[in-house]
DNA sequence: CGGTATCCTTATAGATACTG
DNA sequence: CAGTATCTATAAGGATACCG
């Protein structure tokens, strides 16, 4: 049973917010679903076009997704076997959303870049943990 | 100097969503965009408002927003000092874009936590490494 | 009030080896 | 081919204490 705290404050967008976060927000689902959108793959097929991934975090990864509907996983019982993973509808309707953020990055990806070199001489002492990893990435496509 | 696979692939999509979730995909950038999004506030108010976050997240959480230039740190030097935090333009377009997001969760969260239990149901064993915490946070407003 | 500094625990993910 | 198992490194985040 609630309090009553939660009747008050609304439906609290930001805990929805971490909800699709800890869902998307891991290193490699995002890349997962940007390739599936663009047809059907198996997995290892999956795993050359996402560049950069192990076996085994692709592994984890398509089956979190699996689990929460994003994907399917159809297994072909032949020999070897053919496991063909695709974007489900839900899938689909969440890579849309992405990509505005896409796009909303593309917009101000260079400015943000010049901020934080103009904040980074503006304060010398505390360069550490300003920001995680982001320094240089093997910047692929 | 880019090599020549850069421009084969074309601008590498999944490549900028890594960009920009390695900046807000963090367990409380968006939490405070959010609360900033209603106004400004003092840290300590902020803190309050956020509910769950220490003071030490808080303080490198907004540093790490005020580098990327999504919101402002205003110092008025009284005794004892006010510090004021507030969304930036660009902090208030990533705010539009999210709020899609949230829209998104909200749309289909109640079937995801379904999905997810029938997955479980249907796969005893590998229960775990399925999801990142998600299991009970505390579910405030 | 508005933070830092320090310590510690745990999650995330990489490397490697092995299997049906 | 399509994975699992194990082990390890790192870093994100929490607890606590202290400072201007």
């Amino acid at each position: 049973m609630p309090t009553i705290d939660a009747v008050e404050a609304g439906p609290g967008r930001d805990t929805l917010l971490r909800d699709v976060m800890d869902r998307i927000g891991d290193k490699w689902s995002m890349a997962v679903i940007c390739r599936l959108e663009e047809g059907p793959l198996r997995f290892n097929a999956l795993r050359r076009a996402v560049d950069g991934i192990t076996q085994r975090m692709l592994s984890i990864t398509v089956r979190r997704l699996e689990r929460d509907g994003l994907i399917t996983r159809t297994v072909e019982p032949s020999l070897p076997p053919r496991v063909e993973y695709a974007l489900t509808e839900r899938g689909g309707s969440l890579h849309r959303v992405l990509a505005d953020l896409v796009a909303w990055t593309e917009d101000n990806l260079d400015a943000i870049l010049r901020d934080r070199e103009s904040y980074d001489a503006a304060h010398p002492e505390g360069a550490a943990t300003s920001s995680p990893a982001a320094s240089q990435a093997p910047r692929a496509s």
